[in-house]
DNA sequence: TCTGGGGTCCTAGGACCC
DNA sequence: TCTGGGGTCCTAGGACCC
C-alpha cells in the first residue's frame, strides 16, 4: 500500500506562507526569466491560465483579474520542500522523495480501518508545521497511489483507493492523458483506438498493449490493475547525469559571455557533483538559437569532450566545457540558451579502470597483469578485463567494475587538462 | 576461406515526469 | 520585445566480437 503526498500548487503555496496577502487572490510563477507560467493557484487555474503558457500572452487577463506575477525563487521552494519532507519522514516507516513536492509513503503493516484517521493526521501535520496545503491518495501501488491523489485533489484532499468497486469507477473517470506516465504521444494513440479512459486501457488486451505501448504501457497497466511494478525507492540514487542550463534573458552575440555562463554553469556541475562525491569524465556543452524566433538564423550544436580521469575538480571541468565551446561557437548567429552536462559519473573512490585509458601498449600491458594479480589474490571480480587476444594497435574491449566503462569513444576529443 | 547466429555495448533521439 | 530547467528510461540500429 502507497500513499502520495502531493503539495498543492506548491510554489505559489510557497510564496503565500511568506505573504498571506496573496490568498485567494489568483497567483502565479514564473520560470526563469518571467518566460513561462510554472505554477498556479486554483483561482489562477480558474481563469483558464495553463501551464507552461508563456507569460506575455494573457498579459491583458493577468491585468484584468489583478493576478499577482511572482518570479520564481528556488532557493525558497527547496527549503519549504526539505521541511515538509522531513515531516513526513518523521511520520512515516518508509520515505521516497519524488520530486520537489511530492513523495510516495509506504503504508503496508497500517490496518485498513486506520488508514483514513492515519492520512488526514498526517495531512494536517504537514499543513500545521509547514503551513504547506497537501493532498494524500492511497493506492495499492504507485500508480494507484497517483489516480487517488488525482481524486483526492478535486475533494476533500484525502481519498483511499482501494475497493475495487472505488478504483473502477475512478479509473473510468480519468482520462488517458491523465495516467502518470501518459503523456501526448501515448494520448494519441490510445485515443486512435477509442481508449478514452484508464478503465478502458486497463482491459485492453496484454499483446495490444505491448505491440503499441512496449514494455512501458505493460508495467502500467499491471500497475493499473494492482499489481507492483514499481517499488518505492527510499535511497536516493546518485545522479547519472548532471546538467545546468539557462536560458539567456536576450539574446548573446558574443563569444566571451557565452565563455561566461559556461565557467559559471560548469561550477555548478562541479559542485552537484562533489555533493554526491561522484566523478565524471565527459563535459558536454550546448548552445542554441532561439527556435520560437523562426525569422532569424538558427544553430545548435554540443560539443563531447572525455577526459582522461574522472575528476569532480571545478577547474578541469570548467576548462573542458570552455574548450568544448571553443569548437561548437560560430559567430553571427544571436544565442539564445546554453548548457553544460557532465557524464560517466563513477562514486570518487572507483576509478582505477580509467588508468587504462590514454596508456601505450606496454604500460597498458602491465597495468592488466596487475589487475589479474590482484584479482587472483581476491579470489573475486574486484576487476574484471576482457579476455581478448591481445592486438595492436591496443584497442581494449572492456574493463568491467561497476558501472561498466568501455574505451571506444573515436570519435569524440579526448583531452588531458 | 566463407558465412551466420548470438551476443554485448554504445549512442542518438524520443517520450515522459515534475 | 518576451516561450523553464533538470532529470530518467526505452528503443532502434550500428559496431563489434566470438
Amino acid at each position: 500500500m502507497f500513499a502520495l503526498v502531493d503539495c498543492n500548487n506548491f510554489y505559489v503555496s510557497c510564496e503565500r506562507v511568506f505573504n498571506p496577502k496573496l490568498e485567494k487572490r489568483p497567483t502565479i510563477v514564473l520560470s526563469n526569466n518571467d518566460g513561462c507560467v510554472i505554477a498556479r493557484s486554483n483561482e489562477a487555474k480558474d481563469l483558464g491560465i495553463l501551464m507552461g503558457e508563456p507569460a506575455f500572452k494573457n498579459k491583458n487577463i493577468y491585468k484584468k483579474h489583478k493576478v499577482a506575477i511572482l518570479s520564481s525563487n528556488f532557493a525558497l521552494y527547496g527549503d519549504m520542500s526539505q521541511r515538509v519532507m522531513s515531516v513526513l519522514s518523521q511520520n512515516s516507516s518508509a520515505l521516497e522523495i519524488y520530486s520537489i513536492d511530492e513523495a510516495f509513503i509506504d503504508l503496508s503493516g497500517i490496518p485498513v480501518k486506520k488508514l483514513l484517521s492515519e492520512i488526514k493526521y498526517l495531512k494536517t501535520t504537514v499543513e500545521q508545521w509547514t503551513g504547506i496545503p497537501v493532498s494524500i491518495g492511497v493506492g495499492i501501488t504507485k500508480t494507484l497511489a497517483k489516480v487517488a491523489n488525482h481524486v483526492a485533489k478535486r475533494s476533500t484532499g484525502v481519498k483511499i483507493l482501494i475497493d475495487s468497486r472505488d478504483v473502477k469507477k475512478s479509473l473510468k473517470n480519468l482520462k488517458v492523458e491523465n495516467i502518470w506516465g501518459v503523456g501526448s504521444r501515448l494520448k494519441k494513440i490510445l485515443n486512435s483506438f477509442g481508449i478514452k479512459n484508464a478503465l478502458e486501457l486497463r482491459s485492453q488486451n496484454e499483446l495490444w498493449v505491448q505491440k503499441y505501448m512496449t514494455i512501458v504501457g505493460r508495467r502500467l497497466q499491471l500497475e493499473l490493475k494492482g499489481i507492483i511494478c514499481y517499488q518505492l525507492e527510499t535511497n536516493p540514487t546518485n545522479k547519472k547525469q548532471i546538467c545546468t542550463s539557462r536560458s539567456f534573458g536576450q539574446l548573446v552575440e558574443e563569444f566571451s559571455k557565452l565563455e561566461e555562463a559556461a565557467s559559471m554553469y560548469a561550477t555548478r556541475c562541479a559542485e552537484k557533483l562533489r555533493y554526491q562525491h561522484s566523478c565524471a569524465s565527459v563535459i558536454k556543452v550546448f548552445i542554441q538559437t532561439n527556435s520560437f524566433r523562426k525569422q532569424l538564423l538558427q544553430y545548435r550544436n554540443i560539443s563531447f569532450i572525455k577526459l582522461p580521469i574522472p575528476t569532480n575538480s571545478t577547474l578541469k571541468i570548467t576548462k573542458a566545457a570552455l574548450l568544448g565551446l571553443k569548437t561548437i561557437f560560430k559567430s553571427g548567429y544571436s544565442y539564445h540558451k546554453l548548457g553544460v552536462i557532465i557524464e560517466n559519473i563513477v562514486p570518487d573512490t572507483n576509478i582505477q579502470t580509467h588508468l587504462f585509458d590514454n596508456q601505450n601498449y606496454k604500460v597498458q600491458k602491465d597495468l592488466m597483469a596487475a589487475m589479474d594479480k590482484i584479482n587472483s589474490i581476491n579470489g573475486q571480480d574486484t576487476v574484471k578485463v576482457a579476455s581478448q587476444g591481445f592486438r595492436q594497435p591496443w584497442k581494449m574491449r572492456q574493463v568491467r567494475v561497476s558501472p561498466c566503462y568501455t574505451t571506444r569513444w573515436n570519435d569524440f576529443i579526448t583531452v588531458k587538462i
